[in-house]
DNA sequence: ATTAAGATCTTAATTGATTAAGAGCGCGGA
DNA sequence: TCCGCGCTCTTAATCAATTAAGATCTTAAT
């Protein structure tokens, strides 16, 4: 009684045990007599179904889909654009009928047996940075996989912004308003918890593709503007949060001469940034502009920022995975806009 | 080519495939020479490691645990509840190591193959109604089950708050104010997306167990308040946003006689009641008290509501799951608490 | 009476691993 | 020289199913 398996019930009633799996999976090869009877067996026996791992062996599906994020959980659903893509992958596994596996990969913590373990038929990766070393356990299964953000693995589908256009267009836009004097404050270049200044070797060397990609932008647009860039205050963040926004905030705002733009890379950064004007007393956007990134947490506040596709990606990342169709595109750009709000204005007279 | 297993390594070079095995599993049970060469000739072949299927199958353990909700997974992550649930779920999967399986079960649609095929060593339960097929198909696993919210399950551990008396608190609190017009409303009762008023015969029927409490406390409050139940106008809700909420504040700040008091059973309701308040020029809490449910989005927005340990409950679920303890808690009753804040106040003079 | 077609059930191969127990072998000690 | 021990590796059982192909047995048509 400790285990029940077809083969038990097989037994009990003296058939075979492809008969009860028929009876299971495929109750049209059996007489109704005996699928009920073995039915009736299964019941009082208490047996739980067809084990799952079995079938799943045998068919050689796993009915699930693996997703990698670089951070904890906990966090990662703390920023309203990872819930957003959470939101569009969940409905391309939901129509395909298949789970999310939601593999944890504790930061810092840099064990990836979950991935070596993971039941799944396919794995997306979100936003891992440079050289992690779950990046190689997953291409190490061989399985479909897509990328999403970062890293670009050649020869496996990437869906993403075009990062380097999204960022120069924040920044022309506070350009082309004229201002000058410009700020930056990032989160999510590096993972060794640094806050505070960062000059433009530690910029470059940030470990996140696509933050370095969004960081290249505002450079460009700045330097084709006339702006020295090794001029221009950048405050790195450990944590995207409204409070580390504030910090950030601060520090720059504190500059002589202060900042007359700020840009972000996420918007519950500029909301940050937009508490540390309220505490100065700053007038948005008369003394001071500000641009977030993603749309995620901007329309309530009336912040101008990019507007990513976030669901979107997801649903697309997920359809790519699900969809069986071989061709699999290479690299999927989905279109962002810039969308102007009342946080940046002109820049005001010197 | 097509597939590589542990028994081509094996051909290839000549040794048995449990060498192989062992060249992967228990590195130290073989010559260093051996398990150089086997590792050179996976590489080779490209061997993708050890399945995953397969391995569990012989373990006897999935590595995941399986996540089932009521609701389509782009709306469950639109409620804030929901997310700070699964930030709690979702920390002790990543301590025990193991991966959260969320598993699609369409709204309407109620097919459930994928509880049947999930391959998971245990199963959490949030927020199912009563009679939902797919709470049967997870007791039919005859895995470690833990039921969170609702629906009670005899011989399963239950994480969750004590509904009525919660209820009861809120209701209580706005009728110590002087209230005694109250109305009030709900979401999340039926599945069947009407959105209107409710009689007591509906109210009654609903089909989530935990709301019902809810509704029960609120009641019971108001009647031993002497207010007349019937006569309390109860507005429905089929989606749980800010419109929705803006909508009920309509309907019933309509009425004649105008409700001094608002109880709302999600916080996001409540500040769409907040919305209707400010349309039609009402001070709060001047002319109106709102109690919101959750204190999921109701700091920034002064509300007052009932405070719910979310994050904990998802992880003390998680914890009961993964601990491996035989001694399961029957039932476990985590304590809430009314949060007072701007949004109510005495009742306004007749 | 004969044969074919259906219905029902069984046989046996297959899915891809893990692991306890055993076998062969070289080596050191008595 | 012989014994026992440790190191490597193999044998074979096991995990729990699915399914193509074959075996029986009815039933119906010729």
């Amino acid at each position: 009684m400790t285990k029940v398996t077809l083969q038990t019930i097989a037994d009990r009633l003296g058939v075979s045990r492809a008969t009860v799996s028929y009876a299971f999976s495929r109750p049209d090869q059996l007489s109704d007599g005996l699928r009920q009877r073995i039915m009736e067996v299964a019941d009082e026996l208490g047996y739980a179904g067809p084990n799952p791992t079995a079938r799943s062996l045998r068919l050689g599906r796993a009915g699930a889909l693996g997703l990698l994020f670089s951070e904890t959980l906990a966090y990662a659903f703390a920023d309203p654009y990872a819930i957003a893509f959470f939101q569009g992958l969940a409905t391309a596994a939901e129509d395909a009928g298949v789970g999310l596996l939601i593999l944890p990969l504790p930061h810092g913590d840099r064990r990836t047996e979950t991935v070596r373990d993971a039941v799944v038929d396919a794995f997306c990766v979100v936003s891992l940075p440079d050289g992690h070393p779950a990046l190689a356990e997953v291409l190490a299964r061989k399985l479909p996989v897509v990328v999403v953000d970062e890293p670009y693995v050649p020869g496996h589908p990437f869906v993403g912004i075009d990062e380097p256009r999204a960022g120069a267009e924040a920044a022309a836009h506070v350009l082309g308003l004229g201002h000058r004097r410009i700020g930056v404050a990032m989160v999510g270049l590096h993972e060794d918890g640094h806050t505070g200044w960062a000059d433009t070797a530690r910029q470059e060397s940030a470990a996140f593709e696509a933050m370095r990609g969004r960081l290249r932008g505002y450079r460009t647009a700045c330097e084709q503007a006339g702006v020295d860039w090794a001029a221009v205050p950048f405050f790195e963040l450990a944590r995207n949060s409204r409070e580390a926004g504030r910090r950030a905030g601060h520090a720059l705002l504190d500059r002589d001469p202060r900042p007359t733009a700020i840009l972000t890379n996420t918007d519950v950064l500029a909301l940050g940034v937009l508490d540390a004007a309220a505490d100065l007393g700053l007038d948005v956007p008369g003394e001071l502009s500000v641009v977030g990134f993603s749309d995620s947490a901007a329309e309530e506040a009336g912040l101008t920022t990019i507007r990513q596709p976030k669901q979107e990606i997801g649903e697309i990342a997920g359809r790519i995975l699900l969809s069986g169709v071989a061709a699999k595109p290479e690299r999927l750009t989905l279109p962002h806009e810039l969308i102007v709000r009342g946080s940046t204005g002109p820049a005001p007279l010197p």
